[in-house]
DNA sequence: ATCAGTAATAGGAATTATTACTATTAATGT
DNA sequence: ACATTAATAGTAATAATTCCTATTACTGAT
């Protein structure tokens, strides 16, 4: 894979945010530095950049969603408002575990709970 | 919610499989006996049936699928061959844990960790 | 530095999954 | 049987994503 300005831009953009910006998102950002890049070039470069590891897709109801954090977290997606929280619940136990029980070899990267967050609790 | 013959037939279909088959499946399978059954009917449908608690939506990427195991279990998606599998992973202690820890109240539905299914182990 | 080879791009068309719209049909209570 | 109105069929519209193709721009070798 060759370098390419867009493709370094489209890695910076997810680095500097925590949010889990959608492709159209990451489009709308990288068109500010690069004006006539298109989006067909952001969802390539997505993939790619998920091919190599470097982000994670997460597939959230039917749009999809990138994510740059590379430490081994889970998320909670609330149903209500959309928001999607990372946290730390398992450790890595559960590779193992889904590999014995299942012969399963569980990539590290995605695991989603959906329900209610806490905005939503009266 | 009253009585259609074509919300009938769309639960009978789906509670007659253990796939976890799509929308369009559905409809496919639908037109079986209701020849002139629209998709519009199938996905408001599937979607009624999710609200009364019948059956479950699960997110396989950007397609939805349907599953009308009622007992609690949670899913294991290949993303090589796409299959989805059905697993006892956690007890209920998992939607203590998350109430606890960040106060979110997750449904008992949908948990699905993507991976390597045993059919692609060398 | 030029040039040839070829990945990567821009722009737009095509595809896929899903939802919305509307006139007609059919389930239900009286 | 009849009025009410929820549900439907058929179709159009939308949203997210992928595909296509002529052009652009990296990169390695001259």
């Amino acid at each position: 894979m060759r370098y390419s300005h867009q493709r370094e831009e489209i890695r910076r953009i997810l680095s500097s945010t925590d949010i889990h910006p959608t492709a159209d998102w990451v489009y709308e950002q990288a068109k500010i530095n690069i004006p006539n890049i298109s989006l067909g070039t952001v969802y390539r470069n997505l993939k790619q950049l998920s091919d190599e590891g470097s982000i994670r897709i997460i597939f959230d109801g039917n749009t999809a969603r990138y994510d740059c954090n590379q430490e081994r977290h889970d998320h909670l997606r609330c149903k209500i408002c959309g928001d999607l929280i990372d946290v730390q619940l398992f450790d890595n136990d559960i590779q193992k575990l889904v590999k014995e029980k299942y012969d399963f070899e569980a990539d590290n990267v995605e695991m989603t709970i959906i329900g209610k967050c806490k905005k939503h609790t009266k």
